[in-house]
DNA sequence: CGCCAGGGCCTCA
DNA sequence: TGAGGCCATGGC
């Protein structure tokens, strides 16, 4: 049993919270719409470029399931051109409005966790990261979301290395208490981490976790 | 110029 | 079930 509690109050105590999905939308089905997009347009990709991508569709107006259901594929794929792999990822969001077409919101949020990761996982283009990510920030369910950042940070951290994506989860959602809003935190700040300190190659110096960390790089 | 970014699919052992 | 190739643009 690791306390991973000690390193998320001195993530939370660094960094502060984070409050993230980050979103333009104050309307909450647009806010849906949005972050299961951004949560597509992300893979593998600097949210820089999602964000300005997201503000792309958001001026045409595209961010709702009908929109997002007319529109050609040619435009779409243009819209999001600069988010990298493109066209795959065009293909995707056109898969996701499809599969909303039979579990519309409403659904999603009243079915269970473990059934709607399922059908999640049915859909192309989303994987074990993106369907946690759509079940933490878009439908509020408490789903720890594993990405390469968190691997990195906590092979490094703990010496740790897991083969499979659920061993990783299993690991957070085991020894992290089970809360929507600590998992939400937890993941953004792991990520803030892993972007200004444990980089691939990391810069140590005025780490907060400089004095738990087993690898400590100098 | 090369490396990297909030992955996932497909193929092939 | 795991490793490797592929998808691709933009920031640094």
């Amino acid at each position: 049993m690791h306390n991973l509690h000690t390193i998320y109050e001195k993530l939370v105590e660094f960094f502060g919270y984070q409050r993230w999905w980050p979103t333009f939308s104050k309307n909450k089905k647009e806010k849906f719409i949005e972050i299961c997009v951004g949560a597509i347009l992300t893979q593998n990709t600097a949210w820089k470029q999602v964000e300005t991508a997201i503000k792309k569709l958001r001026e045409k107006n595209l961010l709702n399931q009908e929109k997002l259901e007319k529109v050609s594929f040619a435009e779409l794929s243009s819209l999001i051109k600069n988010t990298g792999f493109y066209k795959e990822k065009a293909r995707k969001i056109k898969a996701f409005i499809n599969f909303l077409k039979k579990n519309p919101y409403e659904k999603l949020k009243r079915l269970k966790l473990e059934e709607v990761r399922k059908k999640l996982l049915s859909v192309y283009g989303i994987g074990n990261e993106t369907a946690d990510a759509i079940l933490l920030y878009a439908l509020d369910k408490p789903s720890f979301v594993i990405d390469n950042y968190t691997k990195r940070v906590f092979s490094r951290l703990l010496g740790i290395d897991f083969k499979s994506y659920e061993e990783w989860k299993d690991f957070f959602e085991s020894n992290v208490k089970k809360d929507t809003f600590i998992y939400k935190e937890f993941h953004a700040l792991i990520d803030e981490l892993a972007k200004n300190y444990c980089k691939k190659k990391p810069i140590c110096k005025g780490c907060p976790l400089n004095d738990l960390c087993k690898k400590n790089f100098k």
